[in-house]
DNA sequence: TTTCATTATGCAAGCGCTTACAAATTGAAT
DNA sequence: ATTCAATTTGTAAGCGCTTGCATAATGAAA
């Protein structure tokens, strides 16, 4: 522990360099062995001493060194994720979950966005080994079978969340999202539309958006209509371009009675342009949204979309991957998405 | 580099153990001094020698190892944060500007939530600490004396975010909450209401809650008007507090001709509860938010709000800090807020 | 008391990397 | 060719911590 000191208008500042183990040990009259035992394992030590070494450690502020121990033991106590953004609030709710669950284990959560980039994923992946990550939480299914070999091949435990679906080779904490959008879509026609339109996602490097399309064009299918040039947009989830695209909609050949949408941004964004072009919801147009973020009861209609438990999906991913860095199994988890009906679609 | 393996359904897999330098040096040919100079100051090392290496390098796949570094360099290249909490989008965009700012100079971002409570708060901070992060962002300036005396004593560098006020011994990135405040309350004056109140945030440990209403006492005092039990609330930042505190405020002794609350969600909770109270806005009750998220346009009506460059304040912060870790001395910088107006708030 | 299994502690060797400092190489000037 | 300064590379000493193994302390049984 040597200070060092430096000087600022004629005064001496000293300044300690934190406490390492050995001060500890020194202080408390045992061995680093035995202080660093009291750290991370304390029933290996009697009471007695342990007790003198928390005072000492007490005494002298002592935090752990992260990089020592991360070099010593080749554990972290890190965990990794990647997630398209933060800017909007789909991942909060369970980002926040999975980071308190963490912690309750000990366990640091490092976050990291892609904006929607599958290259700037993998590189976010690669800053994450880098940094001796013991586990990653990853969003969604789809991406390079070469960002899957290198996990593989280091033997890093991961979980894939927001996708499921039966057969993945990987450990998900998901939902079926073609199922999914076929239930609110269903839902959608049972109301009586027939021309109805969509707003999905990017579809690019997203399986959720694809899987959402798809799951609209099954139930559409089931009914002889289908989804066109005309009927179909794409957009990245911000309002701004879900009321783009619905306007691009809304401006087609024959205007739809119904935009089911890629999700609840989306979806506010097609709200305001259909304010906008003096249109009502549900009255000219019924909407509907997806992930029930807490946006979909604040706007006007409130929007019917389809309810994904955020929360519990963050804890069981976060509970998934640290039985999974313990070396122990466990299954993929399965959440079964429900429709909530609130104003935004009626009947036509 | 000691390979090991382990047995699974009659295969054996491989797994080699992450490269080091150490490999590196030997398939280079040069000693590990050389391979760590074209890693970390590439221009110290002859062009030829660095392509051999960087060739080496490639074919290994290697990559530092973090603890490795952050031991021997006592320098991480993280930059940690403590903010209230992820789950409503007021720090998501200025998060999101701080993180990508880092990235850009090669800085991770370290993220940690504090739930809004100056103990969860603390203890953050020295888990952040204790990772050996480079620098830090807090929000706000309200915290124990002590926090600040650990971080003067270790020679952190830090940024206060949020709150900016003239002698602030700290540096800081933010605006002055209280003259925000006061000029959002005197615009609901100059409409002619007299019957104002206020939905706050929780104002322990939260400087800019407690000055916003500071700001709007000022504002009051100045036309003989005041704030009592009967028209102040405090209320967590959410939708659903700040509906349970407007429906208390509605049912005082007289009711208020306009609601200012503390920030957006708030007032989006208020809204709800007037809706459902059967009372339009801004027709029976005025309401303004603070902050200007993407809900206070998207609300029915949008909200007449303070408006804060989040983007350009996490920017800012980022550029400060980066400063003060390398040493060089940085001003703290003030933004000017201004009030927007949409549809929530109208004359009496 | 003595003995011997148990339990508690200490010793010391690294973990992968950076960085003074020393040694070697270079190449321009003689 | 030499010489010498400038440049490039290597040597080796840690950074703070964990952990296998050896040693010491403990306490129950004899």
């Amino acid at each position: 522990m040597v200070p060092y000191g430096f000087e600022s208008l004629g005064n001496v500042f000293l300044m300690k360099s934190p406490p390492t183990l050995e001060d500890v040990a020194k202080e408390s009259g045992f061995s680093t062995a035995t202080v660093s035992r009291v750290i991370n394992n304390p029933s290996s030590v009697r009471r007695k001493t342990r007790e003198k070494v928390e005072k000492a450690v007490a005494k002298l502020g002592y935090t752990p060194h992260f990089g020592g121990r991360a070099l010593a033991s080749n554990r972290t106590n890190t965990i990794g994720a990647v997630i398209p953004t933060m800017e909007n609030a789909i991942f909060a709710r369970g980002l926040q979950a999975l980071q308190e669950e963490l912690a309750e284990a000990g366990v640091t959560l490092l976050v990291a966005t892609s904006g929607y980039d599958p290259e700037r994923e993998a590189k976010q992946i690669r800053a994450l080994l880098g940094r001796g990550v013991d586990g990653l939480v990853l969003i969604g299914e789809e991406r390079g079978e070469d960002v899957y070999a290198m996990l593989e091949s280091r033997g890093l435990p991961f979980v894939l969340v927001w996708s499921w679906r039966e057969d993945c080779p990987w450990r998900c904490v998901g939902f079926d999202n073609r199922a999914a959008a076929r239930a609110i879509a269903e839902r959608v026609l049972d109301y009586g539309h027939t021309r109805v339109a969509m707003i999905a996602g990017v579809t690019r490097g997203n399986d959720r958006a694809r899987l959402r399309v798809e799951g609209v064009r099954d139930a559409l299918a089931a009914r002889g209509l289908t989804l066109s040039d005309d009927t179909l947009a794409e957009a990245p989830y911000t309002c701004d371009a879900g009321a783009a695209a619905a306007r691009r909609l809304l401006a087609g050949p024959i205007r739809p009675s119904a935009i089911i949408c890629g999700n609840d941004v989306l979806a506010t964004g097609a709200l305001a342009a259909l304010r906008e072009a003096g249109l009502s919801a549900p009255g000219d147009v019924s909407v509907t949204g997806f992930d029930d973020i807490e946006l979909a009861r604040q706007v006007d209609p409130p929007l019917t979309t389809v309810h994904i438990p955020h929360w519990r999906m963050g804890q069981a991913a976060a509970r998934l991957l640290l039985r999974l860095r313990d070396g122990e199994d466990a299954e993929s988890i399965v959440f079964q998405p429900k429709v909530v009906e609130r104003r935004s679609l009626a009947a036509i």
